[in-house]
DNA sequence: AGACCTTTAAATGTCTGACAATTAAAAAAT
DNA sequence: ATTTTTTAATTGTCAGACATTTAAAGGTCT
């Protein structure tokens, strides 16, 4: 139907993965098997294993008794698809950064109550690992985000399920570049440090009506930060 | 570095086109210019575009003027992937379902009360639909749970925010295939049924108090169900 | 001049055949 | 019994050819 053939055969062959034909582990028909099963050349065929791949939904390997594979999809590789999806999606739409905004804290807030539950030390540790660095002088915007990005993923991670952890990669890591904007001055880091202070105490002491103040908060000093820089941002292009 | 060549092309055009350096709709070099460039054959290029094409960064069109260009990720090829790579790591990893529901549903709360203020006739009336369709009888397992994940859907989108939609699209729709394993009885069916009711009830209402405590009940529920079916295989699976 | 047809060139899609590189099993040698 | 060598299967890469599609350029007719 298609005018594609690779596109065509990678669908058929992601079918049989999802569908639960092909199990994880199973071997794939060699190369030159599926090129006869097809009616098509190897090239094509190896054109839709590609695509396979590129989805981690098979891995190859070379030799005698290679081939291709049905590969499980671990946590760490679809949380990094996710990510990576995330990222694309909201740098490629103009999505505004209030809705950006609300989603991730509203999202993260819902991590906060089951965090207090299940938060081990290890998970505060963390965070006040990464408060410490977000304290120290001379830090780049670049380090600054990423470690703003390390304590909201261990808040998450606190929630003690890793369904949750992985649903919210996006919501949480793909705001990084979004991020960028918004921490131009000292002043504005101190402040966003002091409530990253109030979210670690809070789930320490497991007062889950104070972690989610305390993210409400910093909710609500983001996204007036991000109004201020847009408004700024605004008024140099008029003066251009 | 990689003994892939197709990988290791990909990723540096991957890397181009995350990173910016080529925009929405630029055109690739041909294959036969890439080829050139990394010193390689035609078919490795075309591996390499073919793993791009799998993550919808690029659409290739045929012709004079033709070639590869950067393709703008649309919300809902991005809500397709997310919900395809979650279906994939939830069948493929044993996840429990306790986790998965308790992750489903904690989202979902979220959502709720953000639901009740910027819910529409349009979100009701299609909850409604898929109540009233619920209530059919002789409706199929596929059937019902089809209308469930539309149900919940249409909840997520009341609380208008398109990231959050995108975001949650792996949790209520990967959700579907353990669903499956609980909808037998049409006494639970009913039950689940008048919980739906009360959701829709209450949004209506805008009582954001009450649409979370019916989705608490409907995690309880739903968990309950779980736990039952879990039982009654386990005790077969003795028997045999 | 404008509308319609034809040609052309550039590009992707597909096929064929070849060889290189890798790898595990089988066979041979010690 | 252990080590080494051979072998066969399989993926990775390349070169070249041809088919197909497509938009632009050129040509023809009114």
């Amino acid at each position: 139907m298609s005018n594609d053939l690779s596109a065509e055969i990678a669908k058929q062959l992601r079918n049989a993965i999802v569908s639960g034909e092909l199990i994880f582990d199973a071997r794939l028909p060699s190369e030159a098997e599926l090129a006869e099963q097809f009616g098509c050349s190897r090239s094509s065929v190896r054109e839709a294993l590609k695509r396979l791949a590129a989805q981690s939904l098979i891995r190859t390997q070379r030799g005698a008794f290679g081939g291709a594979f049905v590969r499980r999809l671990s946590y760490e590789e679809a949380y990094g698809e996710h990510v990576t999806t995330s990222t694309l999606l909201l740098s490629m739409n103009e999505v505004s950064f209030d809705v950006a905004c609300e989603a991730r804290f509203t999202l993260e807030r819902a991590c906060g109550a089951l965090a207090c539950f299940r938060r081990t030390p290890d998970h505060l540790a963390t965070m006040r690992a990464e408060i410490t660095r977000q304290g120290t002088p001379g830090l780049t915007d670049e380090a600054w985000c990423a470690s703003d990005v390390a304590f909201h993923r261990a808040l998450v991670d606190a929630a003690g399920n890793p369904v949750m952890s992985y649903q919210l990669a996006g919501a949480v890591e793909a705001m990084q570049p979004l991020m960028n904007m918004i921490t131009f001055t000292a002043r504005s880091r101190e402040r966003i440090l002091a409530l990253h202070g109030a979210i670690a105490e809070a789930l320490e002491a497991r007062d889950a009506t104070r972690v989610n103040q305390s993210l409400e908060d910093l909710a609500a000093y983001t996204t007036t930060l991000g109004h201020d820089v847009m408004a700024a941002r605004d008024a140099k292009d008029q003066h251009d």
